[in-house]
Order: structure tokens, then C-alpha cells, then sequence
DNA sequence: ATAACATATTGACATTTTTCTATTTGTTGC
DNA sequence: GCAACAAATAGAAAAATGTCAATATGTTAT
């Protein structure tokens, strides 16, 4: 696979604050509605829409609009994506060229 | 295993900036000196460092000093971690328990 | 239609991050 | 010691991000 540099950064986005990494805690294990995840995360209304936005916006997360709530959940499709940038990232390269020289 | 929420994020933080996943696309594969990093970056030296040290600490990547080269390598280990907290956080839970509900 | 509720959007502000230039530190060879 | 080079640090400016209060939108029940 080609990696999307951009989409790439958008996709880890989702990690790489504290609040959002609540959120994909409390979401771990099924879905949740955004007013239960409200309840449990110290922030204001609008900062949750907001970084479920991001969480969406990455894929990690979908949303399944109920009536007038809004359910959360990890998205399959999106971590096995993020997986596979992800083990792109973190190739380790094999052993025999793992030397690097200046001289 | 139990997931440290701020080291998370700071792990995380490697890979949700265009120019470190460019970084980490030129060190996948083998250790490579900053001086060969700075010139395939469109980069100045300092904002090179300044990436680095946010690579290094996360874990995602090591140095090695060898006289005035330094020489980066993605880490085994840090990526190791980093793969169980991606794993703890992409969790898709059971499908019976994937409901919620505001009744 | 209107009231009540859940969520999204807007706009402002503070904080954090990214980037640069200039300088410093550390290493090698003369 | 001194010149040359590699990398790190300091400090400043610009851009991006996180947060909130206020408001708007959409849905349900009366």
C-alpha cells in the first residue's frame, strides 16, 4: 500500500489528545450515545461535538444519528486502515541494512 | 494491560505531523544520520531537531550518537508498546454488547 | 405551534505547536 | 589551540488547536 501522508496525519490525529483518548476508552467495547460520553468526560458540550468531529474525521469513529441522538462507535473499517499505515510506519527494516553511515 | 492516557498521547504525537511521517517513511527500512534526513526534508536543521526530539520521545524512534553524526532508527520496543495501545484503543468490543440506547 | 431536549455551529480567547534565525555545544583533524 | 562541521538549544513569530459561552438546528412530545 501507498501512504496518504496527509490522510495519514488526519488518522492519528485521534490519538494524540488526552480527551479524545477518553473517548476511544469509554467507546472501547460498544457503542455509546455522545450525552452519555458527556457525562463522563470534564468537558462542555460544544468540546465533545468537537472532537468527535475529529474522530470521525479521522475514521476511527462512526456516528449513527437515532432520533435526536448521536451514537458512537469504534469503526472496524477505519482502525484496519489505521493498522495498515500504522505497520507502514513502524517497519523496522531488515537487519542487514540497518546501518547507516556518514563518512 | 493498562493504558497511560498522557503517554499515549505523547507516543501518538509521532505520527500526526506530515513532515515526522515523512520522517518515519525515510527511516522504515534502516537507521539513517540526520544529515541525510536534513537533505531529503525540505526542512532547516534546527525544525529537523526539534521533529526528532518529539520522535525520540515518544519511543517510536532511537538515536545512536557516533562522533557528531547522530543516527536514527525506528525502535522495536517503542513501536511494540505503541501497537498495544493502538490495539487497547481500537477495541470494537463484542457485537452483543454494541448498543446503546437514551431511552 | 410550541416547549423541551440533544447536538452542531459560531466566534472569541488562550494554549500549544511549528517554524525560522541566531547562537551554543560537542566532535574531529590540523 | 583553532577551524570546520554536525547537532542541539534559545527565543521569537506565525499557525494550528482546544476550550468555552452563546446561538442555531433538528427532533420529539404535547
Amino acid at each position: 500500500m501507498e501512504l496518504d501522508v496527509k490522510k495519514t496525519a488526519i488518522i492519528f490525529k485521534a490519538f494524540c489528545d488526552e480527551n479524545r483518548i477518553k473517548i476511544l476508552q469509554l467507546l472501547s467495547g460498544g457503542e455509546k450515545c455522545a450525552c452519555k460520553l458527556l457525562k463522563e468526560m470534564n468537558i462542555t458540550q460544544p468540546t465533545l461535538s468537537h472532537h468527535m468531529k475529529i474522530l470521525c474525521d479521522s475514521g476511527i469513529v462512526e456516528g449513527r444519528k437515532e432520533g435526536k441522538w448521536m451514537h458512537y462507535s469504534i469503526s472496524k473499517e477505519g482502525t484496519e486502515y489505521a493498522r495498515k499505515c500504522f505497520d507502514i510506519l513502524t517497519d523496522t527494516g531488515c537487519a542487514i541494512e540497518n546501518q547507516s553511515c556518514c563518512e
